[in-house]
DNA sequence: AGTCGCAAACTGGTATATCAGAGCACGGTC
DNA sequence: GACCGTGCTCTGATATACCAGTTTGCGACT
């Protein structure tokens, strides 16, 4: 009973070494839209029991990550463009909450060291051969920071778990070349640390909704796709398509 | 093996029933705050496996209302004073949000119907003998029909997740005696079919900041109790409070 | 050639059994 | 009398086995 695929960290129970792995692969990217994932398969893989594995698929699900039919299979999950929408409005709501918050509360240590993580992140972004996953992590981690700042523990949770759907959903598609290094994330926290709580506000709500926008033009062919949901269950799954590729957000 | 609990509904598996009837406890008041919920038992009583119970509980306590360690136990979640703060301020960014989009989107007919409702919902806030259950059933449906009505589905989803939360501290403590009658809510419905988008933001706003304020009001007592949580686990939650007492939000 | 139907293979769901760790009461010690 | 250790009991976590429903490929039929 072989028991070894990562080693690097030592989790508190299987269910949630599984979690940790199969999110992970989600979001780098070996796991695409749309594709199946076999419980059974994942188990004997990652040399665990089938209930370890399941248990972590129903979280993922529940986040959002993962959709499945009782007795028909778990695929990565094929959104629809309401969906993205809808969720982008979510995230709209809850961060520019953040933002608000963030305004106020904020040390000027604190505004320094996002500030220099935004340059990170907007860099990377420019970078066309970045690794996805580096890069998503980098990304996410400036967000929940910026959370993290605002002294609410249950907004910044709210935020990271609405996070992870828009991670793999903002990679999606292709890297729209030559446009030069962009400066969205330094843009944002120069919002942030006016000392304006209003301007901050609507600084990340601009920011938001341009997201929004790029990552539904990124996914339009899979939305097609979403919609032959309806009929068969795996055939529509099937469909393969390009791999992602990184892009900015 | 005896399979009959409640056999109104027919669910489509064995967890999905397990999970209505221990959230409907929770929400009740059968289970109270800090109460230890063994899943062998429970699991026993259902008539059904330690499994799907298992799962059931699982997904509450992702939800919120559950708390669990990983072999000691699990019961209703005792809140610290930053949970409950933090919590409304999720809910407020999430219903200003809703409101917003409301005052925009909904039709005449739904605006009636929502009224008529708020009526109600007051009128069972201000009777002291009411249902618990019945009147959260109410208020939950309330604000859950005014997210549908903002025709965004990733809002009302995820304003549904947070509000069993809600319901399960709002409802706590006693019941503030000789207030006469409330319009808290009737006051709101005004202000959302006013037409004006910023005027509905800002009564959903004040609506849910005084909610908060109640709740944290009322759940005094609980939170020294959470603060012993740091020393045993089934100690504190032995201790017995006074039961809970329908309120108005 | 296209379509329909059937059966094998696979899916997730559940039951039972077992394991390791945490709580807690009891009894001994200081 | 207060404190600490020891062991019993109960907890959730996991493995294995089995079941019912879904998918799908292959073959027969039109």
């Amino acid at each position: 009973m072989p028991r070894k695929v990562i080693e690097t960290a030592e989790y508190e129970s299987l269910a949630a070494e599984a979690y940790s792995i199969v999110r992970l692969r989600i979001l780098r990217g070996d796991l695409e839209i749309g594709q199946i994932i076999s419980r059974r398969k994942l188990a004997t893989e990652l040399g665990m029991s089938f209930l370890p594995v399941s248990e972590a698929l129903m979280k993922l699900e529940f986040e959002g990550l993962l959709e499945s039919r009782p007795r028909a299979g778990t695929r990565v999950r094929i959104p629809t463009i309401q969906d993205v929408q809808g969720h982008y409005i979510v995230r709209e709501a809850l961060e520019v909450q953040a933002a608000r918050l963030f305004a106020a509360a904020a040390t000027a240590n604190e505004k320094q060291e996002l500030t220099r993580l935004a340059v990170r992140v907007d860099s990377l972004a420019s970078q066309p051969d970045a690794d996805r996953y580096h890069y998503l992590s980098l990304h996410e981690k400036l967000h929940r920071r910026i959370a993290e700042c605002a002294r609410c523990g249950a907004l910044s949770e709210a935020i990271e778990k609405t996070h992870a759907l828009a991670s793999t959903w903002m990679c999606v598609g292709r890297h729209s070349e030559g446009q030069g290094p962009r400066r969205t994330h330094q843009d944002l926290m120069e919002k942030l640390c006016a000392g304006d709580t209003e301007a901050a506000a609507e600084g990340m709500r601009r920011h938001i909704v341009s997201s929004k926008d790029r990552a539904v033009e990124r996914l339009q062919p899979f939305f097609q796709m979403g919609a032959a949901r309806g009929t068969t269950y795996a055939r529509s799954a099937r469909n393969q398509f390009a791999p992602p590729v990184l892009l900015a957000s």
